[in-house]
DNA sequence: TTTTTAGAATACAAATTTGTAATATCCACG
DNA sequence: CGTGGATATTACAAATTTGTATTCTAAAAA
């Protein structure tokens, strides 16, 4: 269960936030911005929720001290809603800004827009026994790990980044070679792809038939 | 420059935004649904832009459309603040959703935040002369691209992702050989590590000291 | 049917990656 | 100073990956 730090003062508030996300994560709270620093660990939860006003400092100011030492995705939680205060919490590296008061639905909703697995984020894959994470370069069919290599992992991207389409022969190779593909001959290219095949083993017509002439 | 799709039957709201962006980024612009369907390939861009209500159809059932074949980053900008809609897009797919009438610089700011490469997201770190992008699988030193292993990427991904911390073996283990490690002896660790270092060649503190005693 | 052509499969050598071992270096401690 | 323990470096063989050549297959064209 992935894992969610609420720094938010208002115990009420967090302690709905927890209440609301207790089927699906696994909430730690902090109420003030002393006891996150030193209770937490931030690198250790998947998601954080930031409010801004605290007695004993300021979020935003937490917000970059995060940011210094870790990518871990950040919602802004706060009554703030002055467009400066938006922006400059975005650019300092939140990933979401809601403005009090807000619905617990719509919370949650972003809360998964973050930690997302359903394949619609950008690097990860998923479709019927496949599942592919780009990013942390896991590729499973089944439960079962496929080793691939670089290049296969690459046209594999190529090929998942178009789904469902004809992907021609050139940008395979664009994406597979990028550039370096002057001193190699295009029928390095099917070889290759008959290697993804053979690793991937499968029918599936969208990866078994994947380009057509350039 | 990145290239934007505005989906939005307001001309003149589509116009602003178009202007407002004009200096980071390239616009095109729908006034329909259809008109998008017929003159835009989505996979043609880096983030939509995509209204609600149109005279032609649900921008909803857009997205839905969209999302089956590509993972685009998606800002739904709609008059509606209902609650429900808000879950139900960010469900279907959608990465944010703003609700009219919105400020220029927070939809800046937030579309920003979709196609930011500051660092401040998962899959890209950029520090001094490096700029790692792990979900393309591209490494670069001063431009110049760094060509490395399987294992050399996963401990590089295990050491960003902890930068400014000493990370200690098991961790890079783990991450590296990923439960497969009973069959390895922990030297090949420091060798791996070695190699690395020899490869990026740097002096870098963070980078040259990177794990501790376990 | 035969021919032609694109793609698939196999084989093999070159290049790269990887694990292990052997050796060298560094540094704290006596 | 040395010695011991830990890390660094180098070397080498095994395994994997990769490019090219060759053969095989299937389907369209003649």
């Amino acid at each position: 269960m992935k894992r969610i730090l609420i720094i938010e003062d208002d115990k009420k508030l967090s302690d709905g936030i927890r209440l609301a996300f207790h089927n699906e994560y696994s909430c730690s709270q902090a109420y003030s911005l002393q006891s996150a620093k030193d209770s937490f660990d931030v690198r250790q939860f998947d998601l954080v929720l930031l409010d801004i006003n605290f007695q004993d400092g300021n979020g935003m100011d937490y917000l970059t001290e995060i940011r210094r030492e870790s990518s871990v995705p950040i919602i802004m939680l706060t009554a703030n809603n002055m467009e400066m205060d938006i922006v400059s919490g975005l650019e300092l590296g939140a990933n979401d800004y809601i403005t009090k008061p807000f619905s617990l639905m719509v919370l949650r909703a972003r809360v998964n827009v973050q930690l997302r697995e359903d394949g619609h984020s950008k690097d990860i894959f998923k479709d019927g026994d496949f599942y592919f994470d780009f990013s942390k370069m896991e590729f499973l069919h089944k439960e079962k790990i496929l080793d691939l290599s670089k290049t296969e992992q690459r046209l594999l991207r190529c090929l998942t980044d178009n789904k469902g389409r004809v992907v021609n022969r050139s940008q395979l190779i664009d994406e597979a070679w990028q550039g370096e593909f002057e001193f190699v001959e295009e029928h390095a290219l099917i070889v290759a792809i008959n290697r993804l095949r053979k690793k991937i083993d499968v029918d599936n017509q969208d990866l078994a038939n994947p380009y057509a002439l350039a």
